[in-house]
DNA sequence: GCGACAG
DNA sequence: ATCTTGTCGC
């Protein structure tokens, strides 16, 4: 999935140098914020699934990321890739993007099927800044994304246990999301919109995917990624990426 | 000052 | 994220 030409390659340079400090960070995502579109249509036709997650190794900052394909209809994989790396930049809350971003962008490049959405494992506009990794993701890649976060970014309240059941995720501003339930009593998932689509639209996405808790996109793309990281090279040989000061 | 805080 | 044993249920 090369992205070249269009807006989309353009956004991804004109976004500037990595930021240096969380500082810098955080006032990136204030000026790309603007450029999420959060309550759009969404795809017309979805063929294929790309769903992505990134695994840590403690010892030294290496990572990899791991992004696969899935016919939409069927959940058949069709094409994964994976891509080593280290973290970006050190974790605070609200800045899990630039800690994954370039490992998740270059696995995502690797891909030659393109996919026509995107199931980022993290929040959208569920975010103090309302931008999260699936809106940063969708807005630099141009794709319409997805955000699925196994945790709450804020109180919820507790949906009914059928499946499908949901309730709304609010800030101080409104509704940012919602905890979605993919299975029967089970603790539900938390869904928000990251670019080009719509919350609606991305709940009924998010439970078409879902054989268990998670959209069989990032179950697919966290084993592989375990994988990955299990068969990485270690230490020297990895590629080095700018880091941040804490 | 204290607790919360995606992964 | 990651470190971890057993346990309940389809």
């Amino acid at each position: 999935m090369s992205t070249p030409s269009t807006p989309a390659e353009f956004e991804r340079f004109s976004a500037g140098p990595w930021p240096a400090t969380p500082q810098q960070a955080i006032a990136l995502q204030n000026q790309l914020r603007p450029l999420a579109r959060v309550e759009d249509p969404g795809p017309d036709q979805v063929y294929t699934v790309a769903g992505i997650d990134v695994a840590y190794r403690t010892d030294d900052d290496v990572i990899a990321a791991a992004a696969v394909v899935l016919d939409a209809e069927t959940l058949a994989p069709l094409e994964t890739a994976t891509a080593h790396g280290r973290a970006a930049f050190p974790y605070q809350p609200g800045l899990l993007a630039f800690r994954e971003l370039p490992a998740i962008a270059a696995a995502l490049e690797k891909l030659t099927i393109p996919p026509d959405l995107l199931i980022c494992d993290g929040s959208g506009l569920a975010h103090p800044r309302r931008f999260g990794l699936a809106c940063h993701l969708g807005v630099l890649l141009d794709l319409p994304t997805i955000g699925v976060a196994k945790t709450p970014v804020g109180p919820y309240r507790m949906p009914d246990p059928p499946r499908g059941s949901w309730t709304e995720i609010r800030d101080d501003d409104g509704v940012v999301g919602r905890a979605l339930r993919t299975r029967e009593n089970v603790k539900p998932v938390f869904v928000s919109v990251g670019h080009r689509t719509n919350l609606t639209t991305a709940c009924a996405h998010v439970l078409r995917l879902c054989r268990h808790r998670l959209p069989e996109t990032t179950r697919r793309a966290d084993h592989l990624a375990r994988h990955a990281l299990a068969n990485s090279p270690s230490g020297e040989s990895v590629p080095p990426t700018t880091r941040a000061q804490p």
